[in-house]
DNA sequence: GAGCGTTTCAAATGGTCGTTTGAATCAAGT
DNA sequence: ACTTGATTCAAACGACCATTTGAAACGCTC
């Protein structure tokens, strides 16, 4: 966390928590400050009201998040391979298989995609819109002609299916047994994902009979496929 | 709406709308009532609490929706088109381009799937479920020897893309500039998201060096690709 | 250790919430 | 016209909410 402050920073940290659960109409400035153990007024003297936390909130929560732009080495990778460890890396934030228990952070950051805030406009510059830019630079690199809207919704329809399962979670499940739905581990949705977009860009062959993602095309294959 | 009782009706209507605005935390009693034209204790009267009447709103909106099951001649297309078609049905209920302004069903219906209820089975059984079935159907034609685990997530990846769109959209908009983001009309997304899907179950020829939507492969061209 | 600005605390404030109440009103059978 | 059961109504209930208050506790300089 980055505030100084021990009050603030432990504020910050619980109401994050209870904003994710519950929602900012449903969280409470009481539980936050038992959650944080710290005295129901420290919420209005250090910030000044509920909406001025829950800002500042979103905004810290997502300062902590480790951000897939930091760390991957997509640029020394080819595409195919800088995409696919993207989608891996989006898709194990996404699932929330991590390591600390902080899968708070990303319900939080769901919930102000869904019913945006004042808070959107920092997350978005911050944390999604850098992340989002590494993608555009790998799809930059498989589509050359493609003009900036064409590589927008490429990344749309990319990210659209990893969010898929964080948002529409509930629903997966019982749209399917409970049998199948446990097969769907990170490994199976990063070949799924990474094998179906890549077929639908020309750098691998489309998913075969049984739609198993098919294996990568050889250089130069856009013109052989054509 | 299906209840006979005009006061039931006129309550399920405006809590839907208020639910769907508010959340089920934001919204009060109070304002539902008053949209409703009804006394406040009718909530407690006819319904046995918030509670009770949130999950009656929800089964009762998704209740008055077309459903793309139940229209759409799918079987007498072949498989590309009734794809489209799909998509396009689906995209057209997501960007809430309706004629009538019940805009506010399908916000409901998202809030449920993101932070499901009791309801959700309801939701899953009677609306999604059949929808996503007719999917299925389709995705059964084009890849005829896929299990069923692999028909599904192929069917989230369609999905996932259209309603991105719905579930994203502030910060979809805030990743473009609001040109770009003006050309993403109910047509392009359309011929975007079935290019890309078609193009990655072999159906279609890749998304060229410009990330265009290829053209319809022909028949046993799966042999051909490969 | 006196003075002073900052931070914490228990308690209270006014307001709004979901729910309840009991009388008024309505509809229908006799 | 009277009875009876169902529905509506204005008003009030207790609970809980975010926020405020003023005193107490703290950290620091002189």
């Amino acid at each position: 966390m980055l505030s100084q402050d021990p009050t603030k920073a432990k504020l910050l940290e619980a109401a994050g928590e209870e904003f994710a659960l519950n929602g900012f109409e449903g969280a409470t400035i009481r539980a936050i400050c038992v959650r944080a153990g710290v005295n129901q007024a420290a919420v209005n003297y250090h910030f000044r009201s509920k909406e001025q936390l829950y800002a500042q909130a979103v905004i810290a929560a997502h300062q902590c998040r480790t951000h897939i732009s930091d760390e991957l080495p997509l640029e020394s990778l080819s595409p195919t391979e800088a995409l696919r460890l993207y989608i891996y890396s989006f898709l194990k934030n996404v699932l929330e298989i991590q390591t600390d228990g902080a899968t708070w952070r990303s319900e939080l950051m769901m919930r102000e995609i869904l019913h945006p805030t004042e808070a959107c406009d920092a997350l978005v510059k911050e944390s999604i819109g850098p992340q989002f830019e590494r993608l555009r630079e790998i799809l930059g690199r498989t589509c050359p002609e493609a003009d900036d809207t064409r590589i927008h919704v490429i990344g749309f329809s990319i990210v659209g299916q990893c969010l898929h399962y964080k948002m529409a979670n509930a629903v997966c499940r019982r749209l399917m047994t409970t049998e199948r739905y446990d097969q769907l581990n990170l490994d199976y949705l990063t070949d799924h994902i990474t094998g179906f977009t890549l077929a639908a860009l020309g750098l691998a062959t489309p998913l075969d009979g049984a739609g198993s993602p098919g294996s990568l095309v050889q250089s130069a294959s856009s013109e052989v496929l054509q």
